[in-house]
DNA sequence: AGACTTATCTTGACTCATTCAAAATAAGCA
DNA sequence: TGCTTATTTTGAATGAGTCAAGATAAGTCT
């Protein structure tokens, strides 16, 4: 099974259509891990010259608000995507390039998901961003 | 000691100038703890109904870079801006109202700052913030 | 205190990721 | 095959935040 008929399954299920544009972009933030949307748009684009950057904003909403795909959004950056979803993986921004990395969580299989004092709210997630330097940023400003 | 008194010695040691606005801003910040920026403006221009838009912007952007304030973003949301730094404390957010609430991490001091595959990176931050349902929210939905 | 230098502020235009809205299209059903 | 309406296209609009040029005032030097 392709990953195309586990998007059917999904949208199916959810009684959405399944339409070339959302599978193509879909297959687009797969083949792009961390892309951002105008990466997905020039992706899509690439097979289907005629889909709209709003076809690629809604699918790509939709696509989140499903559980399909991931949105990440560091401070200071416009939006990126990634397919690997549910496992509870976080994320290294370089201060100096914005270049984007997985990283998994050093506390076990969910961490950090209990604060200490929660105010009454229900939390159903924990976000985990560590900002730093890539190793190339490194490089480079050590040489100024 | 007052906390202006503390903003001139920041400023003064990386040769910057006490301007009004500045001082105005801080004290804003202060008095309106997770504040967005139309509210620290809006602060601002109560005593100082001259200052611009422009050097709220300014200050606020200068203040986050000394370390006197800090800037929080949770996604889909506008900046904020809190004058608590220093101690490692995190966010909760939640989902429905977009209500900012502080958070002391469950694992000590400076905690999550280790990931357990950085590719490299040199992290200097571990930015947390939770997901949730403040208790407001959590007794409005279950009316509906 | 008065004059000077230039960091900071005011003003107002501008950017650009994202959203909104209306008419056109095509997915899935009868 | 035709119908219904969810999606898409098209094109304009939004709005937080930024840019730039001239005006102002903080800190300094005399």
């Amino acid at each position: 099974m392709t990953s195309t008929d586990g998007l059917e399954q999904v949208l199916k299920a959810a009684s959405m259509r399944v339409t070339q544009p959302r599978v193509a972009v879909l297959a687009a933030v797969a083949a792009n891990p961390h892309g951002d949307t105008e990466t997905i748009i020039s992706a899509v684009r690439r097979d289907h010259p005629a889909v709209s950057h709003q076809a690629v904003y809604d699918s790509l909403k939709l696509f989140a608000s499903l559980g399909v795909i991931r949105q990440i959004q560091p401070q200071g950056h416009i939006a990126r995507y990634e397919t690997r979803v549910g496992d509870n993986h976080h994320h290294v921004v370089c201060r100096n390039c914005g270049k984007l990395a997985d990283v998994d969580c050093a506390v076990g299989g969910a961490p950090c998901l209990h604060a200490s004092d929660d105010h009454g709210f229900k939390i159903d997630e924990a976000e985990v961003i560590y900002w730093g330097t890539c190793p190339e940023c490194q490089a480079e400003l050590r040489d100024e």
